[in-house]
DNA sequence: AAGCAAACGATAATTATTACTGTTTTAAAG
DNA sequence: CTTTAAAACAGTAATAATTATCGTTTGCTT
């Protein structure tokens, strides 16, 4: 949970893209967008950045298949769904279970930081082509 | 969610070890308890055969960390805890929210196929060490 | 028993991510 | 303002997990 020690130009500009998209892009999707404004940053300080910026909660890393990490700009409590078919991860429009995270914390003495929610099943999308 | 079309000693070994142990593994390590039954199996029929059985719901694929993929030999319902700190992963002990899953069908349009609760913190081993 | 495709073992290839190295940038002190 | 020290960088090499390939073996159907 330790913040960066020093201000950096591709860290800020990383969090701002992640906060104008609400398409969870993993760190591949984030290095193609931030090469458009910094057309030499390279793909590791992509990777250092997004890192760090997860684990001092300025924003979420989202494991939702195997595959690729994803990447959240908002970090309020919310659920998530992933596409089966296309791998594509959105927000769910409902509210946060706050007292599923609440039972389980006194559950496992508080022992809990966080809970992770994802749906998975078909996107209406790839619903429409199948 | 199709089945294999063939019968495999190395397969069924496989969902055996998975239904002995509580301990959510990695295909490494089912690759290295398969091993000690079947010494030459591969492992590329480890990962084969773990895909497979988790595309046909005879057993659970867990991705909770971008790191390695878990594999859960029991697919009833349940929610999962991993640790922040050593990346250990285990069944949580409480009602499955059965309600939530439902609730989540019926604003989707049955789209809905499953959920993936994962809770985070840190266990009570690592809280010890620390 | 014969034939066909599924599954296999062995290994090469791919993909995502991290580590390394010499250079640049930030921030604080002189 | 310089100077300085460490943080962060770009570029690239290395690693780790997973998947693909290919010739052989096995399970199942005829």
């Amino acid at each position: 949970m330790s913040a960066p020690v020093k201000y950096s130009h591709q860290r800020e500009a990383i969090v701002d893209y992640l906060k104008s998209t609400k398409s969870h892009p993993t760190a591949e999707v984030v290095y193609e967008n931030i090469r458009l404004i910094i057309p030499n940053i390279s793909l590791g300080t992509v990777y250092r950045n997004l890192n760090q910026l997860a684990d001092c909660g300025r924003i979420l890393r989202l494991c939702c298949d195997g595959k690729n990490v994803h990447y959240d700009g908002f970090t309020h409590p919310h659920c998530h769904f992933m596409c089966e078919s296309c791998g594509n991860v959105s927000d769910m429009d409902m509210d946060f279970p706050t007292d599923l995270l609440n039972k389980a914390k006194r559950l496992k003495d508080n022992n809990i930081n966080n809970v992770s929610i994802v749906f998975t099943g078909i996107c209406n999308t790839c619903k429409s082509i199948e």
